[in-house]
DNA sequence: ATATATTTTTAGCCTTACCTAAATATTTAT
DNA sequence: ATAAATATTTAGGTAAGGCTAAAAATATAT
């Protein structure tokens, strides 16, 4: 049975993974744990010799299968309870984060797969992000950035590639959500900026946030 | 913020308060905790820094106000998150315990109130016990045990003594819930076993069983 | 190729929450 | 009232998961 610190470090290095899939660095590890990178190796020492991660001195870290099963089961638990706070207790997807990282460490198979079932074996997660099924797999889609769209190409958004509260806020905001139509109707030269329709309304929209867009890509 | 050690500690002194007003013993809590009693006392000594009980050296303990008010929110999400398991998640009444004890931990206000609401304010959990409301008062029923009950007496199943998964799965067989009518047809002075009416059922009941059913004393 | 900067590891400490064994206080029995 | 039994506390230790500061390895720049 693993400690919450440990399961989080394994989901740690799975998202880092992700972004490089050479592994991740200790400082990396550090950084997005919010620790130090001493905490990192003595933990990853540790991880190592549980085989749940591949680990040479200086030279990062991988996950192992047995740790990649792991990591994915957690995020799979973290997405549903998001699900389940979206969507039964109506919480706004900006206030699920924190407390979806306590429910994920909950212990009991038999509570993931009926809470699953509970909430219709849902696909993705209030932030459009996919929720592994319970072998492991995620579906993944074509998706291109919106900063990468062409003009007058009509796509659908399907998730966010930095979900910060702040950025969470600023889509409700100005009234963006998971699953509406979208289409480049401009692009600034200067700055790269974007005009776009959303559903009905036309707004302006700076390369910084059209970044963090994901559309379909057909 | 108090550690799962910390609220754990409350929550038993609580339980051993209701047994025994005077407060709770050193021992006693080890054993409610299945630690040891040198473990019980490091603890006591801190929980006492807090002011979260009073503490006399070789006297026990009793909950400060605080403590209190902290045990019975602890007990109100317990039963909160047992209703969930049961009413949503379609658990059996003697699976909920263990994931309840990790639930209630879980820390946020918003999630307490936003759960109570979504289950419709219920006020007693799966097991008959009753739910502290968001002030952290508790209604208190007038409940007499099944074994004092007088023959011919009729009343209602309200709650249960003992909540062990043995006696919960003993009710299941033999078809006794929470809410039923039950009547007592007679008492065998040999060993107090007694022969009950329990909906339409007639059976015949252990003293030990028959000590362990609350009913409506009206 | 060498010097400098950055990253990572090691060494040594701290806190929490446990433990065992020994000492001390309290309770119970004679 | 004293002795024996029981309950509680103290002393000293362990493992997990952090930390800082110093040492060592690797990466980068000249
Ligand atoms: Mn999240
Ligand atoms: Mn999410
Ligand atoms: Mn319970
Ligand atoms: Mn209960």
């Amino acid at each position: 049975m693993l400690s919450t610190s440990e399961e989080n470090y394994l989901k740690s290095i799975y998202h880092l993974e992700l972004l490089n899939s050479k592994g991740a660095s200790t400082n990396a590890i550090a950084k997005k744990m919010n620790t130090k990178a001493s905490s990192v190796t003595d933990m990853v020492k540790k991880l190592s010799e549980k085989e749940l991660v591949v680990y040479k001195k200086y030279q990062g870290v991988q996950l192992s299968k047995k740790g990649k099963k792991i990591a994915v089961y957690l995020v799979r638990k973290h997405r549903l309870w998001e699900c389940f706070l979206v969507d039964k207790l109506d919480f706004t997807w900006d206030e699920v984060h924190d407390i979806a990282e306590q429910l994920e460490h909950v212990k009991s198979d038999d509570l993931v797969d009926k809470l699953d079932k509970f909430l219709g074996f849902p696909t993705v997660d209030p932030h459009g992000d996919p929720i592994p099924d319970k072998n492991g797999n995620i579906t993944k889609r074509k998706r291109i950035q919106l900063s990468n769209l062409e003009v007058n190409q009509e796509s659908i958004l399907l998730g966010l590639k930095d979900s910060s509260d702040e950025f969470l806020r600023y889509l409700d905001k100005n009234e963006i959500s998971i699953g509406q139509k979208i289409t480049v109707l401009a692009k600034e030269p200067f700055d790269n900026s974007l005009t776009i329709k959303v559903g009905k309304k036309k707004m302006l929209i700076s390369q910084k946030a059209a970044h963090n867009l994901y559309l379909l890509e057909k």
